[in-house]
DNA sequence: CTGAAAGCGCTAACAC
DNA sequence: GTGTTAGCGCTTTCAG
């Protein structure tokens, strides 16, 4: 069964409004929930509308009133569970406003997000949501011009265009440092994707080291990996940190997952977990507490961020005018079971 | 620091016309590449166009051209790894064409799906791709009366409006069941989601019953979980079902988070597990592959659907025309190491 | 190769 | 309450 799919003329206002037999404005006002209408005219068109299966056409809509309710909301991936977290939070807090997200994905690269953000932009959404602080000269000198709130997420640790959300992922770094210092271990070792690109987990990795230098340590291993971030990769970086040097006592690792890899590894070689060998993910994922131990992690407060950024672009819609801000959140430490106490 | 946002007067195609020396037309000519206009012009164009900082309106050019290039997705949530992995992969397969993928929830509801369908088809996309064939009959009707490709995904279990891409879930859980009976399993457990509107988990179930009930047998254990599917609940309900029914010797979990977090209980209870006691995951997240044995799953081709799908709505996008098809996908079923050999 | 005129379907701003 | 008129910024169509 086949068949061509002509594009069939579209239903219009005034096709509508002869169903109805009234003015194609006063469908308009109907459509649009407007209170100026008899009750009785409003039901007449209603009924209309739908018998005939009528669609408004937003375009023509938002061409004419110059306003367009979608939020155009850039991540760098889909792939790593944090960015589906943030665009939950997103939607979440849009669902009771007319505002509609409108997601697409940087894959890591200012140019593509600069790409995707000329793309958005000339949809004239009434607000854009992207993630970090980093962009392309032209990236902000388009947004700058477009004259509508832009929020930047997951990052405070730098200049926002007009307003930013987030932790200050150099803290949570540094933080980090503390704590395992603080608990006694001193032969610290690293395990991190190789993605160039993700400026938070660099920023993470310059606050880490920041915090070791300041108690006079410095990294005994540095892993780096190719490709995503899992279990697997978790493992097997472990097991060469361990071989490379074995006098590592803890190991921070970029991610909540490989540190779960990590972690199930260490068990595996009957390593005292939580006690002389630590260990700590990031993100604060809700696998942490259903593995053999629950992990040391820091929440990144990645739902709560969406939906913040989000209220911030509805609030600013409805009010047509806004005050920068910037929001950080605190990326809360969870010690968990696998690090000793302090 | 705060200041009103003005929307200030936007740029239009007259002031590139303006500052090039041209006409509005030829603007409009070089913006949209096409080729009959001489190189001078062209240069001449585009550096006026960057200079003032032009983006065009695509509002405007959508409803004169009566082309919209955006691509309309409707998917029950964010939160569950499925669908970001389905979202992946129908923006890999639009990367390469002049089509944008806008991304929706609806909650696994079919009422909130018939809003957001509405929603969309209101900015006239070019397609729509949507999870599941179960919709409301006004959603049915949209679609229907849209002219557009209807692309419904990750199930192929039911009547398409258009195409349908996936797997055959009731056969995915089908086969499963035998998989276990092959394998010399007999007291079969079940593990999943007490979420409503999960149709294709329904379908998996009733089709593992029926893999069950030709064989004579029938559940010893049938545990339903609120929330999300994590390790956690994974944890708690093995242990729950195994206290009910000690004699269990299989357990199929609706996804492989909870097969996962079963996964390492059974571990720590002693159990044998990939022996006298089996268990399987459903969906093959990449995750199965680290744990400390490997899960035995069921591969869902959530990427590959996506991609298809989107390959599906952007052939007809340059033909104007397409023929209704099915793809079914197969739903490979990897043992791993959690079930006996047969 | 370039330009002029006529609308796309809707809504803002007025009339009545 | 309801109708009328004039565009929104762009592309189509048709002339040159």
């Amino acid at each position: 069964m086949s068949h061509p799919h002509t594009r069939k003329a579209q239903l219009t206002l005034s096709d509508v409004a002869l169903a109805a037999g009234v003015s194609e404005m006063t469908v308009s006002r109907v459509l649009r929930g407007r209170s100026d209408v008899s009750e009785a005219t409003r039901e007449k068109v209603v009924q209309a509308a739908r018998a005939i299966g009528y669609v408004p056409n937003k375009i023509a809509g938002a061409l004419a009133s110059n306003r367009v309710n979608l939020v155009g909301v850039i991540v760098p991936s889909l792939s790593n569970m944090v960015f589906p977290e943030v665009l939950s939070g997103i939607t979440a807090a849009l669902e009771e406003t007319p505002l509609q997200p409108v997601f697409g994905t940087s894959n890591y690269s200012v140019e593509q997000e600069e790409k995707v953000l000329f793309e958005m932009l000339s949809w004239r959404p009434s607000g854009v949501i992207l993630a970090g602080l980093e962009h392309t000269d032209a990236s902000r000198a388009m947004m700058a011009a477009a004259g509508i709130p832009v929020v930047e997420v997951m990052d405070v640790d730098g200049t926002p265009v007009d307003t930013a959300v987030g932790i200050s992922h150099h803290r949570a770094g540094y933080d980090l440092a503390r704590e395992a210092i603080a608990r006694g271990y001193r032969n610290m070792g690293v395990i991190r994707s190789a993605r160039v690109g993700d400026t938070r987990a660099h920023k993470r990795h310059d606050g880490f080291l920041q915090g070791l230098s300041e108690a006079g340590l410095s990294l005994v291993v540095d892993q780096t990996y190719a490709g995503g971030s899992g279990f697997q990769n978790g493992r097997e970086m472990t097991a060469r940190a361990l071989a490379e040097c074995p006098s590592v006592d803890f190991i921070a690792y970029s991610s909540d997952l490989t540190a779960a890899g990590g972690l199930l590894y260490a068990i595996e070689q009957g390593l005292d977990v939580g006690g002389a060998f630590g260990l700590a993910g990031f993100n604060g994922f809700e696998l942490v507490s259903g593995l053999p131990k629950e992990l040391a992690t820091t929440e990144s407060c990645r739902w709560q961020t969406g939906h913040i950024a989000a209220e911030i672009v509805a609030e600013t819609y409805d009010l047509s005018s806004y005050a920068d801000r910037r929001v950080e959140l605190n990326p809360t430490f969870q010690p968990g079971q696998t690090m000793r106490a302090r």
